[in-house]
DNA sequence: GATCCGTGGAA
DNA sequence: TTTCCAAGGAT
């Protein structure tokens, strides 16, 4: 089985970037923008990353803003934030080099078992297993496992263990993910061209097609919220850092907050702007509404234009505030959301 | 152990 | 359009 698929990953794999080098900063960042990412969405930012920030030492020393608008646009943003204090602790306590042993690189934050094994077999091919959502689909059909995939979390990693090659780890685990990419797909999966389907037990079953079994999902909340775009009288705009952990910690955004019952946009604006900032606005137009999909719910932005009318603003609820001009928003990072408001701005402002 | 944490590709 | 879900980890 593991000649077959290794035979097979000779002929068949994918060549990507992160494969061409050894170098475990390099790998490093690449695993963990690949966490919950698909491939074609990373590499354009592993390639950026890179360029910005070709060492440990860079990233160890940029400033978080920088490594944030790096990220802008991947999604579950603590990954950056953790990348960048594992990077000064790598510099305080590692030398500034990536370290060797399992226990120190599990230390880090921001890296799990499988990240961890993902590294040291690709960088330095100590034979460390992984168990990532290609490798979980894999094996649980490999072996026509019943039962949620999350039950069996504990027999799947012993699987990984036993079917690991001891000589060549770095490339068995990239083989493995990349048989659950390109053939052992979640629908469909494509058993004709499969090297290990004499070994697997649900093709044996004809059961590819109903494995792994589907998990029970909770139903996603829906949120309107009330946006504003805060103009002062030289013709900036207000915008607000958000508090460094938790959603979208450490990005900018355009203040607000949600819509309470009975609650109107206007009303709901003029309340939340005087609760979070300290100051009174006079709520105009309508700039933009959107639809927006987070991980736990699901928003309508009602987007208004304001015009501010006394007050200093403080930053009550959010880490720091600063007037800027519409050229100076694209310095910040933000939300994908938010670059939709800003897209619709520039539009307006061109018209 | 359940919940939190983004975004976009693909069907 | 809706739904699934992707090289998971932290709390």
């Amino acid at each position: 089985m593991r000649q077959r698929l290794l035979q097979w990953y000779a002929e068949q794999g994918r060549d990507l970037p992160w494969r061409r080098t050894h170098d475990p900063y390099a790998i490093w960042i690449s695993e963990i923008m690949l966490q919950q990412t698909q491939v074609k969405t990373v590499i354009p930012y592993y390639t950026r990353w890179l360029e910005s920030l070709p060492t440990i030492a860079d990233l160890a020393v940029a400033d978080q803003n920088q490594v944030l608008k790096l990220w802008q646009g991947l999604g579950y943003y603590a990954r950056a934030r953790h990348l960048h204090q594992a990077a000064q602790q790598m510099m305080t306590h590692h030398q500034g080099e990536f370290p060797h042993t399992l226990p120190e690189v599990l230390a880090l934050p921001g890296i799990g078992r499988t990240t961890a094994g993902g590294i040291l077999s690709a960088a330095f091919n100590q034979p460390i297993s992984i168990l990532d959502g290609n490798v979980k689909r894999v094996l649980t059909r490999l072996i026509a496992l019943k039962r949620p995939v999350k039950k069996a979390s504990k027999q799947l990693w012993h699987i990984s263990d036993q079917v690991l090659d001891p000589v060549q780890p770095g490339v068995f685990n990239q083989a493995l993910m990349d048989l659950g990419a390109t053939v052992c797909l979640p629908r469909t999966p494509d058993c004709g061209a499969c090297p290990c389907s004499d070994f697997c037990r649900a093709f044996q079953q004809n059961m590819q097609n109903e494995l792994p079994m589907r998990e029970e999902k909770a139903p996603i909340p829906h949120k309107s919220i009330g946006v504003a775009v805060i103009w002062n009288e030289a013709g900036q705009i207000l915008i607000d850092r958000r508090p460094p952990s938790g959603l979208l910690g450490g990005l900018w955004e355009f203040p607000g907050g949600k819509i309470e019952p009975g609650e109107t946009v206007e009303d709901c604006i003029r309340r939340e702007i005087q609760e979070e900032l300290g100051i009174e606005v006079e709520v105009g137009d309508r700039l933009i509404s959107l639809d927006h999909a987070y991980s736990h719910f699901r928003v309508t932005l009602n987007v208004h234009h304001c015009r501010h009318l006394s007050g200093e603003p403080q930053p009550i609820e959010c880490d720091e505030i600063r007037w800027v001009s519409l050229d100076e928003l694209d310095q910040y990072p933000f939300p994908a959301a938010n670059v939709q408001i800003i897209d619709a701005l520039k539009q307006n402002a061109a018209q």
